[in-house]
DNA sequence: CCTCCGCTGTGTACAACGTATTGGTGAGAT
DNA sequence: ATCTCACCAATACGTTGTACACAGCGGAGG
């Protein structure tokens, strides 16, 4: 009875790091990441659940709470999971490195578009592929003359601007699909019922002239690379570097 | 089943029993967005169930239907209804307004957490008041030169910045309640074990050299207007304004 | 070889959720 | 006085996360 289940406080990947086990099962840590992973990325959030998860993998509905302690620990997992693609070069400046954060994060998260619907514990949750990429990207900042809160600054300006861009962004092409629109101009022209409504109102004049003049609405790099050099460009101009 | 009524001897008694004959007319969408606050507000954005919901309102589960069509309504009906707070002073240069934005939107979902706890297409949702806000934002960047296409840079930039540094701050404070603990300093000694965990294994050392010299690790506020004015900063830099 | 033990996956069960549906009741229009 | 319909009640269904008890099986000790 002396199973991992009396030490709640451990962490998941305190388990993980110990050697396997048993090379017997028939399944894993990995396999339950993947298999749900892959039904998140073609079926959204919400089709992960854990009966779902099950099936997919050919097993009772309960098998998986043997890896993971619920629905929390399966969304960190998955996390886990998908940051792992994300490598961040090394041997360039800071500025360099960080854009290449920035650019990498939002190619990842266009690739998993479920991780932008995350609840923010699992959004923010400290794996270790995550910790990795931070440690990464913080020493990247070392040896310019800041201090250790200046660095953690400057990482987490950046980080917060990708994460609130990507929430947008991606928000966004939901709608789009979901609506059934493939194309950004008949979404502003003819999708949200709600959009229109507010113009007819009549009350938005600054925002209706953007609608009607703004020619890069639907250049989602553009507006994302845009914010973000705003951002680098501030970190330059505020601590001189 | 035949109601009392069909039965003209029934006593008073019986109908006393029945619930109070209830005055008409007392749900309203302000009744139903203010009660589903309280709740959130209280007890967290999971507490607000549409059973919950309407146990406070006094009613039967299905009643608030009539008025949302249903928890995403609910939902928008929510962040409309608590970003009535949120006013903007006029008349001030672009930059203040902007920063104006950014601390109050700060102060909202502080007041608010579970703002941050939305799923995406709530949280940007269209809503009446948000859209003011956005139209007063976007006005103060007139006359300044911009095509639409950069104002809108402007104000998405800072808006997402905003949105991502308060998704971190409101996990972090929401990880430290639930844990019971009101300190910070607490908080980075000898909460999570999985940070714990993390040093442990001696892999982060930039990480960990920032969690034993950084000074202002406590100071949300510092490091928010931190990352704010490198937004501003560089706005200014990029557009030469 | 047998026997036991502990890890792994199974089966069943339950409470809570969102919401479709149907029914009764009273206020205002006719 | 009657009709009508907006309002709220009552009940029910399907789905979810997960607690709990049990079964099969591989390797250690005799």
């Amino acid at each position: 009875m002396a199973t991992e289940k009396d030490n709640p406080g451990e962490p998941l990947w305190a388990r993980l790091e110990r050697p396997a086990p048993a090379p017997r099962q028939t399944l894993s840590p990995q396999r339950v990441a993947t298999a749900a992973v892959k039904i998140a990325d073609a079926e959204g959030l919400d089709a992960v659940t854990m009966r779902r998860l099950a099936t997919e993998l050919g097993v009772a509905p309960m098998a998986p709470y043997r890896y993971v302690s619920g629905k929390d620990d399966l969304l960190e997992l998955m996390v886990n999971h998908v940051y792992d693609d994300l490598r961040l070069p090394g041997n360039l400046g800071w500025r360099e490195t960080m854009r290449a954060l920035a650019l990498q994060t939002r190619k990842l998260l266009l690739r998993h578009v479920w991780l932008a619907q995350l609840p923010p514990t699992a959004m923010l949750s400290l794996t270790p592929n995550r910790m990795a990429i931070a440690e990464k990207a913080l020493s990247a900042l070392e040896g310019l003359g800041l201090d250790a809160d200046a660095m953690m600054s400057v990482f987490r300006a950046v980080d917060a601007y990708v994460h609130g861009a990507m929430t947008y962004e991606i928000a966004v092409q939901n709608l789009m699909r979901q609506q059934g629109w493939s194309d950004g101009g008949k979404l502003r022209s003819e999708l949200a019922p709600q959009m229109i409504w507010h113009m007819q109102t009549g009350r938005y004049p600054t925002f209706q002239h953007y609608l009607s003049t703004a020619t890069r609405k639907d250049d989602a790099r553009w507006q994302f690379e845009t914010g973000l050099d705003y951002v680098l460009d501030g970190i330059v101009a505020g601590l001189d570097i």
